[in-house]
RNA sequence: GUCCCCUUCGUCUAGCCCGGCCCAGGACACCGCCCUUUCACGGCGGCGACACCGGUUCAAAUCCGGUAGGGGACGCCA
């Protein structure tokens, strides 16, 4: 058997979205198991279209996902001589002919065509004109007629269309250029792929291209159609459904990993299994297990997911990740307690970085204003020497950690007859503004007794005025 | 219109190829209870699906046929 050849083939005319992104990660995911090659191809043939920024868009996505390719990127522009060579040596065999129908001439008919519920192909007015007008052209395969077309799709099994549902394509424009169905064959062929994995919407391409390739004597590789991801209503994934550019994810506090374990559960499974290392993925995946199906996109699962990895995560590295959003938020974390700590009081409370750092700006800037109407369910006196008791015990009691803390609390409560809650909710309203917080042991480990009394003191006196 | 594909809880899916272990399992979401100094985490429980109709069979989510619905393609786009 010979080794696994898989591509990524993106057209750079927009960003890398989550539909690529998993067909990118199926073939990455293909090679990485049997130790085959993943090749990056940009498919720009459509020059109007293709922009720089789209490739550095598409490029970034690739890495951020850690789906690392063997060859490439190659550019299916820097091939246009191949391209041409192939379809001399077609007009040369007679599998191809040059064409002069006009574009208008060609629209007319075919919305005739459809106007009496006939199949919109081409008519063949060319195909066997022997004189050769002087007129613009293009070339067009002389696809086999009779029979059908067949092939075993790896995820849909075999899928027959008769060859009368095929008309000869264009392969090269009036301009010289080649055409999508045409180079990628080419592509694909010169490449040695053995395994072509794309979306869905290409299926009745694949018959077309497999006339092509036997035209051209080439091997046939194998196929594998992946079905499309869907936005809540049902409809085609687009913007109006949410962010669907795998960058945005990253600016929304999403992790790699977890975008990752998403996408391959979306469509792909392993019995009951839900969370996937990158490891596993690679070793259990398997192109067979990929459903028929086109399915929805969850947001609230990839949360779930999220909330997972950043649970599960090494507190140094999410440290490192959150501090875009932290300076998004004009906090500093130059002064103030070490961010690891305040990234591991947060790990369990977050499902992104974005509400990471949201909740984390109250350890580097001390509350400006508190919730007032969760203060004035306590009375005012009570505060007042609670607040006092309190500090004064934090500063004597030389407790050092979130538990010495908390059992600290437990001790002051008991002394004074007061219950948790008095003591508690108060406390956490002068350390953070707010009633949402982590432990009050954890937030007073990680701020410093010292900044803890300062605050504390800031409220008694703010309750006092 | 024509061709191709798809159809299990709201969503992602297991099971389907090799009928019985499935009055259909897991996960997300939702609801309830527990834990608890808040919010979370966690634990326990609940709600909830084989598109429909026929056939084959002792037995069908699983096999066969049809119907309906959805999607895709039909470009000198990729």
């Amino acid at each position: 058997m010979t080794a696994i050849r898989v591509r990524f083939a993106p057209s750079p005319t927009g960003y890398l979205h989550v539909g690529g992104a998993r067909t990118a990660l199926f073939n990455w995911l293909l090679a990485r198991k049997t130790g085959g090659t993943f090749i990056l191809r940009i498919e720009d043939t459509d020059v109007e279209r293709s922009t720089k920024e789209s490739v550095d868009a598409i490029l970034q996505g690739m890495e951020w996902l850690g789906l690392d390719w063997d060859e490439g990127p190659y550019y299916q522009s820097d091939n246009f001589n191949l391209y041409k060579e192939y379809v001399q040596k077609m007009l040369d065999a007679g599998t191809a002919y040059r064409c002069c129908c006009t574009a208008e001439e060609l629209n007319r008919k075919r919305d005739l065509a459809m106007q009496e519920g006939r199949k919109p192909k081409y008519d063949g007015t060319c195909r066997e004109r022997i004189d050769q007008p002087d007129a613009p052209y293009v070339v067009r395969f002389r696809a086999p007629q009779g029979g059908e077309v067949a092939f075993d799709d790896l995820i849909k099994g075999r899928i027959a269309f008769p060859a009368e549902e095929l008309d000869d394509l264009i392969i090269q424009r009036t301009d010289g250029t080649p055409t999508y169905n045409f180079c990628v064959v080419i592509d694909d062929a010169v490449m040695r792929i053995t395994t072509v994995i794309r979306g869905d919407d290409h299926v009745n391409n694949t018959p077309r291209q497999i006339q092509l390739y036997q035209a051209l004597g080439f091997a046939v590789p194998q196929f594998a159609h992946v079905p499309m991801i869907l936005g809540s209503d049902k409809a085609r994934l687009s913007k109006r459904h949410g962010a669907t550019s795998v960058i945005a994810y990253r600016d929304m506090g999403y992790l790699p990993e977890a975008l990752m374990n998403y996408l391959v559960r979306l469509g792909w499974s392993h019995g009951d299994d839900e969370i996937f290392s990158r490891e596993e993925m690679v070793r259990l995946f398997d192109i067979g297990n990929v459903g028929r199906s086109a399915s929805v996109f969850n947001p609230d699962k990839l949360n779930w997911l999220n909330a997972h990895y950043i649970k599960t995560g090494d507190p140094e590295r999410l440290a490192d990740l959150l501090l875009p959003h932290l300076s998004s938020r004009n906090v500093s974390t130059l002064s103030g307690p070490a961010l690891m700590d305040v990234v591991k009081s947060l790990q369990e409370r977050a499902q992104t970085l974005e509400e990471m750092a949201d909740r984390a700006v109250f350890y580097y800037n001390a509350p400006v204003s508190y919730d007032e109407a969760a203060l004035t369910k306590f009375d005012k006196a009570h505060l007042a020497t609670m607040y006092a008791v309190v500090a004064e015990r934090l500063l004597s009691s030389g407790a050092a950690n979130a538990a010495d803390f908390d059992q600290l609390f437990k001790d002051i409560c008991t002394e004074n007859s007061w219950k948790m809650p008095q003591v508690g909710q108060p406390l956490r309203i002068a350390l953070s503004g707010g009633t949402q917080a982590p432990g009050i042991g954890e937030i007073i480990h990680v701020l410093g007794v010292e900044e803890a009394v300062r605050r504390i003191n800031a409220t008694r006196e703010f309750v006092a005025a």
